[in-house]
DNA sequence: GAATTAGTTTCGATATGCGTTAAATATTGC
DNA sequence: GCAATATTTAACGCATATCGAAACTAATTC
């Protein structure tokens, strides 16, 4: 069922990859340049890169100018879907927190 | 910074974790109801709430009529902070999604 | 007070994840 | 064509996470 959700979170749980996340959400960026904000080796950032990819985070595309770099953006969906599936949590808060809320005032008289 | 947040999706990032949250979501619950309900063994059971309580998703009671019996319970904080992230990311894609729709607004006359 | 119950901690094994170095691929520039 | 650039893949080592089994703690029951 949230199998996808369960992707996500892993990809999340990163922090380089998190920061990186956070990076993109500004603008799409170079491979090369996300590696040196975040202090990486190219290797190593492309790893993270991957696993982003492989989570369906983020998705991949060549420019025409240069066709050696690669570029990264944000996909919408599994944030959309992380954040509908925290969205449910907190309908259930909400609950909890209006039955109190009630409770008390009906105890207030 | 968001190290908070950084242990709040290390701790999710585990299936048995995030299911653990989503049973809690309901009500509290005792930890072998939880180990029975997701198939793992008392040992895996505690580890894994030690991790959620560490992390702070998570607390922890003993009930009045039995104190052996440990009594878990979710924290909204972190939800809320993981929430708050992602809202900010949203909002960008707010962004993001009307200025395309501007741009395509106007090329279409 | 001996046996049972609820749950946690420890220990040893296996697995997974991340980083580094070195090599590989592909593209550009001269 | 050859050197330089951008990035990925491969191979290895190290740290960390998870699980099962066994031992442990503490509270309850009879």
């Amino acid at each position: 069922m949230s199998e996808a959700l369960d992707r996500t979170l892993a990809a999340l749980a990163d922090p380089h990859r998190r920061r990186t996340v956070d990076l993109l959400r500004e603008r799409p960026r170079r491979a090369g340049e996300l590696a040196e904000a975040l202090g990486l080796s190219p290797p190593a950032m492309s790893r993270h890169l991957r696993a982003l990819r492989q989570s369906g985070l983020v998705e991949e595309s060549h420019p025409e100018f240069d066709a050696r770099v690669r570029v990264y953006r944000l996909r919408p969906e599994p944030m959309a879907r992380l954040k509908a599936w925290l969205d449910v949590a907190e309908d259930h808060w909400v609950d909890q927190l209006s039955a109190l809320k009630a409770h008390v005032e009906v105890k207030a008289r």
